[in-house]
DNA sequence: GGTAATATCTACAGTCGTTGTAGCTTCAAG
DNA sequence: CTTGAAGCTACAACGACTGTAGATATTACC
C-alpha cells in the first residue's frame, strides 16, 4: 500500500500542505520519494496521520501529540504521563466551557434586551461600552 | 485628563504593545504626542479602548469591533446591524459550547477508563490512535 | 544639576496551526 | 503527444497579540 499525499488527504481528511507542514516541523519523519521526487506514505505513516488528526479534534495541542506519540512508541512505560496530559486538557476544556457559558447569557441578555430601535439607545452597545453594565464579571477571556 | 500609554494599559487591562498594534491596524486613531514623541491619551480615546477590550471579552472580533465602534458614532441608525453581530456571536459560542462539551465526555470516558498501568493498555492512546472507539463522532474541529 | 531607574520609542520576529500563493515539474488519461 | 490534474519548493498571510533589541525620554532622588 503505497499512498500519494492527495489520496493520504482525502483518507485523513487533512489538506496537502497540512500533511507537508507536520513533515517540516518534524511531526512526520520525511517521506520516501518516486523517481519524480513525490512523497509516497505506508500504512504506518497513515495511522500516525490518523492519531495526530484525531488528537487534534479531541483539542490536544500539537505538542501534546507529540508527547502521546512518544508514549505510544514505548508501550512498556507507564501511562502516567498520557493520562496527565489528558487531564490537563480536560481542565482546559471545562474552563473553556465555563468561560463560554458566561459570554452566551452575557450575550443573550443584550440582544432580548434589544428592541430594535436606534443605535442611540441599543442595549447591545452600551453593554459592550460599560463592562458595569454586564451581569457576570467572569468573561475576561 | 491625559493619559501616557502605560497607564492607559493599567487602566484598561491592555498591555502597551496591544495599544500600539490597534493604533497601527486603524482600530485607534493616532495618539497624540508630547514634545519627547510620547503618546498622550485623552477620555474619549481611553473610553474607546475600555469598549475595544470588553468587546474582545465578549467574544467579538477585532472586525466585528471595527463595526460596533463604527454604529456607536451613528446613534441615529438602525441598531439592526449591531443585533445581527452579536446573534452571530451568540450562535458560534453556542456551537463552540457543543463542541467543547462532546470533547468533554470523550475526555472524560478516556481517562475513566485509564486504569494506570502501562501504555501497551492505554484507553487514552488507544482511543486517539482509533476514531472508531470514540462515542461522539461530532468533534470535528 | 547629576545620575540611575523606569517608561517609552521604533522596527521587527515569534506564537499556533494551519492555509494560500506563485511558479515550477511530474504524472495519468485519452 | 497533449492536456489537465496533482505534486514540488519556498514563502507570505491569517488573527490577535506578545516579545525582543537597541535607542531615547521621563521621573525620582540626592
Amino acid at each position: 500500500m503505497s499512498l500519494s499525499i492527495g489520496e493520504l488527504a482525502r483518507r485523513t481528511g487533512s489538506k496537502v500542505q497540512t500533511i507537508r507542514y507536520y513533515e517540516t516541523i518534524g511531526l512526520l519523519a520525511p517521506a520516501g520519494r518516486t523517481a519524480g521526487n513525490q512523497r509516497r506514505y505506508d500504512r504506518a505513516t497513515a495511522d500516525r496521520l490518523a492519531f495526530i488528526r484525531h488528537g487534534r479534534a479531541l483539542g490536544f495541542t500539537l505538542d501534546e501529540i507529540r508527547s502521546l506519540l512518544a508514549l505510544s512508541d514505548r508501550p512498556e512505560l507507564s501511562c502516567e504521563a498520557a493520562d496527565a496530559i489528558a487531564r490537563r486538557r480536560l481542565e482546559d476544556v471545562e474552563r473553556r466551557i465555563g468561560q463560554l457559558e458566561s459570554l452566551k447569557s452575557e450575550l443573550s441578555r443584550m440582544i432580548e434586551q434589544c428592541r430594535g430601535g436606534t443605535v442611540a439607545d441599543c442595549r447591545i452597545i452600551e453593554v459592550v461600552a460599560d463592562h458595569a453594565l454586564c451581569l457576570d464579571e467572569d468573561h475576561a477571556g
